[in-house]
DNA sequence: GCCGTTTTCGGCCCGACTGTTTTCAGTCG
């Protein structure tokens, strides 16, 4: 069972928690948590990384320490750092800490006066009265935690980017119709372009905060205020999402929406760099002393510590600042970059409209190219097409590119990778299309090493252009297929195909870290609409959004090429035919 | 536990809000 950099970013932050509780030197507890977000970033598995004989203290926030018990989980798939501190604090202790409210001084508490290791035990205490006689403790405590296990049983998980916007927009909008409002932005992960939002944070520059807190309160979305002062305030909307929203004056703006976009451990790094100089940044603004000397602009913010901007998209402490020091800050890739889109549905399978009327809004949203990608005959729900149907479709598009003008239509399929790692359709007739988008859609849960195969043999098909989703995901629904990416990676690096990022906003597979890799591997990444209406070729700005997210410029982008380009690198994958 | 053109020791980001206190610790972002 192979070790991932997640398993042991989980390792290290159970540690942290566990420490915590122990009332550990919390400069400690940050080193483990640091390095957990460390791990989080690398777009290169730890066990590669030592693998190819390279020390693992090369890498930030990592010394002799963390290096020694990373190599001691790789080895032996435990760490025993763990295991000593579970022998003193059990497992079930750290859920008491996923209660808002309860941080490492009152779990502790909890644990060693009243012995409460568990929720259920939590409360039980909590309904006998018992919680609110500890000291430090009272009775509102005690009914918050009551609520908090009520309302936890109906499970509340992180928003799509895309429904939060639903929300966040005409929210935005209320609140910048408030008396004195200059700006209102959302920032935090929203800003940051995350494809999932847990919650939202909204910066309101103003006057007077007074008014903007009573908007807020006065909102028609809101269930309920969860805290209150005067620049600051939480709600949370019927919806279930929770905003927090923040005043600050407009001399403020910068330093506020540096802060208030993070990530925090961008954040932090970038304060360390001002402490470093003698400067304090604050969500104020950055000071020398008691002077302050930026904050108004985030530019002011960065060029006080000697930075050019960096984009929200790359503010996730993955190298960005440093990238910054040494004026290697990629120039990202744009949604105006885009020149055509390869992945598309019609009402030939599981898509609502003609061929034409799919091109037609392509061409609209400015695009000089559109493949038709439908399914092919495996994917029997969505009456997927076989050898004939295929080519009536082929002929259908050649007629097509006669007779209409702005925009070529391209033939293509999505055709499935079945379960032996061979094609749908024969190769006979998927080497007469353009190009050949091949997906993984059932038997979701072979072993890692099988569905590995799987897609390296589907890849040495004679024709085969495009790994559609190569993950699978589905975003608070299915988890990622087992595979070993860099594998798949590195073959697509050797066999001149590409890797699809979907831009539907429950898939946005592949997802930033994962375009990195691609990109840091030369594979070109398509950003595909997978688009099965005239309407849904606006997820396109989704996918721009973790490409810029996975430090994708517009030459890393497949379909940012001219038609001509595209052929010319489509035909490479499509050469060895029969 | 990490880190170092001031350091191998002594630092480590910073402020708002809440509840429980009666001036502040704990929590959160």
């Amino acid at each position: 069972m192979p070790i991932h950099n997640e398993d042991i970013a989980a390792a290290f932050d159970e540690i942290a928690d566990l420490l915590e509780i122990e009332n550990a030197n919390p400069f400690r507890v940050r080193a483990y948590r640091n390095a957990a977000l460390t791990l989080r970033g690398l777009p290169q598995e730890a066990s590669e990384w030592v693998a190819q004989g390279r020390e693992l203290t090369e890498l930030p926030g990592i010394g002799e320490g963390l290096a020694k018990k990373i190599n001691e989980f790789l080895q032996t798939g435990k760490m025993s750092a763990l295991q000593q501190l579970h022998k003193k604090v059990p497992a079930s202790v750290e859920e008491l800490l996923k209660i808002p409210g309860l941080g490492p001084k009152r779990v502790r508490a909890l644990f060693l006066n009243e012995g409460i290791s568990n929720l259920d035990q939590l409360e039980r205490a909590a309904r006998g009265r018992r919680i609110q006689q500890l000291p430090g403790f009272g009775e509102k405590t005690e009914q918050k935690i009551l609520e908090v296990l009520a309302s936890q049983r109906k499970k509340k998980q992180r928003f799509l980017r895309a429904t939060a916007a639903r929300y966040a927009e005409p929210l935005r909008s209320w609140l910048s119709r408030a008396t004195g409002v200059d700006s209102v932005v959302i920032a935090g992960s929203y800003r940051r372009g995350r494809d999932t939002v847990g919650d939202l944070d909204i910066l309101v520059t103003a006057r007077d905060s007074a008014p903007v807190m009573q908007a807020l309160c006065e909102y028609d979305e809101v269930a309920e205020t969860l805290s209150q002062g005067s620049t600051r305030a939480t709600v949370l909307l019927k919806c279930g999402l929770q905003v927090d929203v923040r005043v600050v004056e407009q001399k403020s703006f910068g330093a506020a929406l540096q802060y208030f976009t993070g990530s925090k451990a961008h954040s932090i790094q970038l304060r360390r760099l001002a402490q470093d100089a003698g400067l304090k940044i604050n969500e104020y603004g950055v000071f020398k002393g008691r002077r302050r000397i930026a904050g108004k602009t985030e530019e002011s913010v960065y060029q006080s510590v000697g930075l050019p901007f960096i984009a929200p998209e790359l503010r996730e402490a993955r190298g960005e600042i440093e990238a910054a020091q040494r004026g290697k800050l990629p120039k990202l890739i744009e949604r105006s970059d885009l020149r055509g889109d390869l992945h598309s549905h019609t009402k030939a399978t599981d898509g609502t409209a003609s061929i034409k009327a799919m091109a037609r809004a392509a061409q609209a949203q400015g695009l000089d190219y559109l493949a038709i990608t439908d399914h092919s005959q495996h994917l029997r729900v969505a009456k997927g097409l076989d050898a004939s149907r295929l080519l009536a479709q082929m002929d259908a598009i050649d007629r097509l590119n006669e007779e209409i003008r702005g925009i070529r239509i391209l033939k293509g399929i999505e055709v499935d990778i079945l379960e032996d790692g061979s094609l749908d359709l024969d190769a006979e007739v998927l080497c007469r299309l353009d190009l050949v988008v091949a997906a993984v859609h059932y038997q979701f849960d072979l072993s890692r090493r099988r569905q590995t195969t799987r897609i390296l043999r589907a890849m040495d098909s004679p024709c085969f252009s495009i790994l559609a989703h190569p993950t699978g995901r589905l975003l608070n629904n299915r988890s990622a297929i087992e595979i070993d990416l860099d594998k798949i990676i590195q073959a697509a690096a050797e066999r001149g195909c590409f890797l699809e990022l979907n831009s539907q906003p429950d898939r946005l597979d592949l997802d930033d870290v994962n375009c990195l890799a691609a990109k840091q591997a030369g594979v070109l990444v398509s950003v595909n609409s997978d688009a099965h209406s005239v309407e849904n070729f606006a997820v396109l700005d989704y996918g721009i959004l973790q490409a810029k997210r996975g430090w994708l410029t517009a030459r890393d982008v497949l379909n940012t090429r001219s038609l001509k380009e595209l052929l010319a690198l489509l035909k490479k994958t499509m050469q060895t035919s029969a």
